[in-house]
DNA sequence: TGAGGGAATCAATGATCACG
DNA sequence: CGTGATCATTGATTCCCTCA
């Protein structure tokens, strides 16, 4: 048997290899074994043809093992010691240890709400896993299947609900605040629907789509109209323009928070009326990374950092 | 559900050795 | 040399699994 075919040979065979070459005795290898002394003799006769060489030939001594055999005992209890680490439960993860790098695919609103707290958490658990942060595009769900991404952090993209090989773990809701600068000449601590009217607009358009942005659609509902001043692709340049011009700016609230500290801007609650909605974060990723311990890991640190805030 | 194949067991045979 | 003991091999049968 030159080409060897694995599917035609019973791997067992190797096992009961083992127990011969050790013993160099039929019966005391079947009782290793637990069969009778026959089925190991009809092993060895399975294993004759299939290597093409006696094996264990009777001498004066008993039997003793041809070259062959004998060439054959250390790879063998290679191969053997491969297949018992392959077949083993997988190993539990150990943080400690760990140097993998894992993938996030998220938008500059994940990084800046919650990757420092999952960073610091991470880090203080796994002092040697790396961090690859990705920019999440629109097409949602189907990004995990790109450049080995471990898991998307961001709301769920419209097409996310065809993928049944995809799982999602709510993280956050996140609510809309109206921001404007802190010594805003004509904004003070309320902010009515008029009010806001009046204001130019900043817009957050991170994928330029024309149709505006959710106050623009709970506006329409109003049969009411803003102007847009400006349209910006990043949640976190836009904090910066109100900080220097009178333009009102509505964004995640958590944010205007995240913020806070750095930029002198005053936060209000949007006017009622608009009823806006808020918007989830989530954490999405692919079936296939269920039974990694790895990979749970990751993911139960993130919800556990994202319960949190 | 029944045919076919593979492997185990049972039973018998063959080979080797120790000992009188 | 003959005989009994031990162990491997062989053949028949059984059992179990797979597949049509």
């Amino acid at each position: 048997m030159h080409e060897t075919n694995l599917a035609k040979l019973d791997l067992n065979l190797l096992v009961a290899l083992r127990a011969l070459l050790a013993e160099r005795h039929v019966t005391r290898a079947a009782s290793r074994m637990g069969l009778t002394q026959p089925a190991m003799s009809h092993a060895l006769a399975r294993l004759r043809v299939v290597l093409g060489d006696p094996l264990l030939v009777r001498k004066r001594a008993g039997m003793t093992l041809t070259p062959r055999a004998q060439e054959l005992a250390e790879p063998l209890e290679r191969v053997l010691a491969d297949v018992s680490k392959l077949l083993a439960p997988p190993e539990r993860f150990d943080p400690a240890r760990s140097t993998r790098t894992f993938r996030i695919a998220s938008s500059d609103y994940v990084e800046l709400v919650l990757m420092p707290a999952v960073l610091a958490r991470l880090w203080r658990e796994a002092p040697n896993v790396r961090v690859q942060l990705r920019t999440l595009g629109a097409r949602g769900a189907d990004e995990i299947d790109d450049e080995g991404i471990d898991v998307i952090l961001g709301p769920p993209a419209s097409s996310d609900a065809d993928r049944s090989d995809v799982v999602m773990q709510k993280l956050i809701t996140e609510r809309f605040v109206c921001v404007v600068r802190e010594d805003h000449p004509t904004v003070g601590k309320r902010l009515t629907l008029e009010r806001l009217l009046a204001l130019p607009h900043a817009l957050i358009s991170p994928h330029g789509d024309e149709q505006g942005g959710i106050v623009d659609t709970a506006l329409a509902k109003l049969g009411k109209h803003r102007t847009i001043a400006v349209e910006v692709p990043h949640f976190l340049v836009a904090p910066f323009l109100v900080e220097r011009t009178d333009v009102v700016l509505t964004l995640a609230e958590r944010v205007a928070r995240a913020l806070g500290p750095s930029v002198r801007l005053r936060v209000l609650p949007p006017p009622p009326e608009l009823r806006l909605p808020g918007f989830d974060i989530s954490l999405v990723w692919h079936e296939r990374h269920r039974a990694d311990p790895a990979h749970a890991w990751f993911r139960s640190t993130i919800a556990a950092v994202a319960k949190k805030l």
